[in-house]
Formats: structure tokens, sequence, C-alpha cells
DNA sequence: TAAAAATACTCCATAGGTATTTTAT
DNA sequence: ATAAAATACCTATGGAGTATTTTTA
């Protein structure tokens, strides 16, 4: 069992439904409904019941959120307390040149105005490769320093 | 981030080298290598210094150290309180007919002796199927039945 | 050299997706 | 007829492996 099946499982609980749940995460119904089922086969035993369209949560099902919220959001106070001030977030999103250029040049334009002190790292890649590009100061590889310009296209500053 | 990380991290905190953690995970040391990278490059921090040959845990390894602890300890007992009196753990082991039939007979024949009441199904898969047999109350699939009798073979019982 | 960690790959399980079916109102 | 959940199936990522290289006492 991951913090993921708790997550998920604390949405479902506190919404009531599977759909909304998935919806809150940025996720689909189906992969909510999995993963219920994941933690119902796991603890062997139901914690809702399906009547007519809604979920009603069971006794385990109780016993399951008040340690489950605890622990999830013990989790985040943790992410929270390792971040640095100098640690940015990424964003990696790519698509096809066709996208890129026509579609995602706006969103990033609109994004920058908005946001302006982001940073950007603009790649490209040949062919079929989809690697996205990737946005924050983690530009490079592992580590390393971003790449020579010139074997990507980088944003002015 | 998930609590495999955690995990993996406390291990290698307490026995000051990642191939001792491995080994008390019954993993592999890459693996374990690969999860302390994964962790340094999230939080963007260095958690264990590496010098000579030793690993010294840092101060942010230190303050990731205690929460991430407790965090584990936490789920832990979430876990072990969800458990049932009719719970069974489940053990699935597989292999080839032939390790099958000459090694795993033996070892089942063993572990029978010496925990007279699991329960036991055995399964063979035509051809390359790799789909192992598993052990415990949870036969069949997704709570359904046990499969008819002729469709595989059952252990006496 | 020897022991530990890092790196480079390969493989498979699973998280997530789309499409569809079931179920109850 | 509709809305929610379940199911089936597919794909891609990541966790774990083996093999090898790097590093330093």
């Amino acid at each position: 069992m991951t913090i993921r099946h708790l997550k998920i499982f604390l949405a479902v609980a506190e919404s009531g439904k599977m759909s909304l749940a998935a919806e809150q995460l940025f996720i689909t119904q189906p992969s909510v409904s999995q993963a219920i089922r994941e933690l119902e086969e796991h603890y062997q035993t139901l914690l809702f019941e399906r009547l007519s369209k809604k979920l009603y949560i069971t006794e385990d099902g109780k016993k399951l959120y008040v340690t489950a919220k605890q622990l999830v959001t013990q989790f985040e106070s943790l992410e929270e307390s390792m971040q640095k001030e100098n640690r940015r977030e990424k964003l990696r999103i790519g698509g096809t040149i066709t996208l890129g250029s026509g579609i995602l040049s706006r969103v990033v334009r609109d994004l920058r105005a908005e946001q302006p002190d982001l940073e950007f790292l603009y790649e490209q890649y040949p062919d079929h490769r989809t690697k996205t590009s990737e946005y924050g100061a983690g530009c490079g590889y592992r580590g390393r320093p971003c790449q020579e310009p010139g074997s990507g296209i980088h944003s002015p500053h």
C-alpha cells in the first residue's frame, strides 16, 4: 500500500464520489475505482457500501479514514518542511512541433506574463522522441549544468 | 516521493551503508543507490556525505530522518491496525515446471510441515505464461470463489 | 586489490489512460 | 435517459534486476 492509495481514498471519502475525487486529483475515474478496489483487497474489507448511486463509508472505512488523514497530512508537512527557498518546482510540458509552435507558445507567453520570474528552458528533440521540455531551475540532467546553447533552444535571459 | 523511498532512506541512515541496507530490505544495492539519489534530487539537497567508503548523514539528512521515522512507524501501525483476524498474508511463488516439481515441491513440503494451517493453491500455466501460484486464503480471482477442480491442480486439503 | 557506490542497461509490474459496459434511478 | 462505478484493454513509467565501472582505503 502506498500514500497514493491513501490520498485517493481520502478524496473519495471526503467527496463521497469517485468521479468527483478523480476530478479533484486530476486523474480519471477508473484509476480511482481501481485504487479503492486495491485498498479493499489489501485490507480484505469493504470501505464503501455502494447503494444506488451513492457511496456510504463503512465502519472500516471510517477507521481507515482517521489514521490515513493524519498520515497524509504529516507526509505533506514533511514535504513542506524539506522545501528550501532556492527550490523550484518543475513543470515539464511537451508536444509535437505543430502543437509546440502553434498552441504551446501562446500558453507559455501567457504564463510568462502571469509569473514573470519563472525560468524557462526549451528543448527540441528530433523525429519521434517525445522527451518534454523542462521548466524551472533544474535544467540540465541530474544536476549537471545546462547544455550548451546551440544544442537546444533557450529562452532569452 | 513515496513511503518506499523513506523506508529505504531509514535503512541507509540506520545502517550507515547502502549495501547493508539493501541486504536488510532484500533488494539490490543499485536500487538503494537510486532511491537515495531520487530523494536527494526531489528535495534538492545532499542527504549523505560520501567520504571515503563511508556515508555521513548531513544536517538535512538528520532533519529528514526524524520525520521520516515517525511517518514510517505510523504507516506500519496503520497496516497493523487494519489487519483482521481472518486475514491471511499471501505468498505467491512460481517457477518453471522443472523448478516447480524438482525444487519447489520440497520447499513447500517443509513449509507445510512447519506451518500446518497454511492453505495452498497450486496453479499451472501453459507454455511461457509465468503467472505464479498463490498461497493463502485469497484463492480465486478478486474475491470470487476458487476455480473448479480440474481447471488447475489443487492440493489435497 | 577489495569493498562500496555509482552507472548503464534490461525487464516487467503497475499507474494511468481511453473506451465501453453495467447498474440503479 | 442519465450518471456513477466497474470492467477491459493498452501504454508508458518506474522499480527491480544484472553487469560493469569508478573510487578510495
